[in-house]
DNA sequence: TGCAAAATAGCACGATCGTTCGTTTTATTT
DNA sequence: AAATAAAACGAACGATCGTGCTATTTTGCA
């Protein structure tokens, strides 16, 4: 949506809004903080519990605090779930998007980007995916938390075609290769990789979509690194 | 596990357990018809709401029973979700393993199995696809409805293996290629298929599976039929 | 230090959850 | 048709759910 790789490297967020910040300048009042805790704790039972097994009362108890209390602070689950999703959205950014950006432009940035993704799904620290395991949630539920689950989802798929995109401008793909077909691969290959990893524990999975990788550019005549 | 495609072709299970059946032959009493339509009405909700979205109650409201009725019949809500397990494992094997096992060994049953497979789970009817939506509920969950599910899951990918190693033996692969990865990608291919067409709602998913179906097969110099 | 505002707690509500138990209705067999 | 077994019901349980309300505590600022 945005040209991201601006000049600033590490500001540059694949989110075109900037959401509620501008007020991060200030000194965090108590209540953000504590807001802040609870999304963080939260964000914590989803990746095992899903986003549907959030509840308050978990989210209290583990927080140390009332029910009421940390109702208060977002109104409604809803609004807390979503609360949740961007927060993992900021941590997979953090994880995954930008250490990327650090690479040179076209296939070596597609690696990183896809390596760190590959460790963050695989779970080197144990804990699922929310965009995958939300993803099978929501995908028959409308409303506000499939849109935000959505949302995120999309802006990530979109920066990932655009990697692609750039490595078949910069001549790493051919110029009659799809980018978007590509992009779907390698997406499936996270998705197996997810799959057979966290819940078929096979130890092996990285090594496969690590070679799933490295066959779609054999198939292109890229040497491997 | 077990030796397939034997003689009689539609009787060929995945199991190697006959399970519950044999007691077929007898006329079905009057409970175990009820509990049956009480198990398609809770896969039917499983396949919308998840496995851990099944509850008793929607369940007996939906089949017209009472709680304590369709309790009953299962002892435990882990019961009726293992029930819909099996069911749905069934009428997977009907869908998508039989028909394969009708196309000529090697390549030709791959290609029917993988293609009935994208049909199933992209949903055309609408449906998702419980050992997808279930891995990522139970993938942090141990207990008996994992166990059920991760074993049902395992038969089925050991048989989708076993059709890459007969189509390497038949020379439709060369005796190189590694079937585990081949399967892998295959499979990855399919979650892919189920993310982006049930959640993003993305049409053109079908074609990018079958795209990359055709990918992994040119990549092996097979020429597209 | 005092005061307004923000943050948190306490309590209760209606609903739904899985499960238990005793009773009543239905099916099957004698 | 009577006797017996199987199946389904109805009501209630303790728990937990999300969400209101009203107090109480804590915080930030004058």
């Amino acid at each position: 949506m945005k040209a991201i790789t601006k000049l600033p490297l590490r500001r540059t967020s694949l989110l075109a809004a900037e959401s509620s910040s501008g007020v991060e300048s200030r000194a965090m009042l108590k209540g953000q903080q504590t807001k802040a805790a609870i999304v963080e704790a939260a964000m914590g039972l989803a990746t095992h519990l899903g986003l549907e097994g959030l509840s308050i009362g978990v989210v209290a108890e583990v927080t140390q605090m009332s029910k009421s209390g940390v109702f208060a602070h977002f109104g409604s689950r809803e609004e807390l779930q979503i609360s949740v999703i961007r927060e993992y959205f900021s941590q997979f950014e953090q994880a995954v998007f930008y250490p990327a950006l650090e690479a040179k432009r076209g296939l070596p940035r597609l690696r990183v980007l896809f390596d760190k993704w590959m460790r963050l799904v695989a779970g080197e620290v144990q804990a699922g995916c929310i965009f995958i395991s939300g993803a099978a949630e929501f995908d028959d539920r409308p409303g506000p938390v499939r849109d935000a689950l959505a949302g995120s989802v999309k802006t990530w798929l979109a920066a990932v075609n655009r990697a692609v995109l750039q490595s078949k401008e910069m001549g790493h793909f051919p110029a009659d290769s799809d980018e978007n077909q590509i992009a779907f691969e390698l997406h499936g290959l996270i998705l197996a990789l997810h799959y057979e990893a966290r819940f078929l524990k096979n130890a092996s999975s990285i090594e496969r979509a690590t070679k799933g990788f490295d066959n779609i550019l054999a198939r292109y005549h890229i040497k491997l690194a």
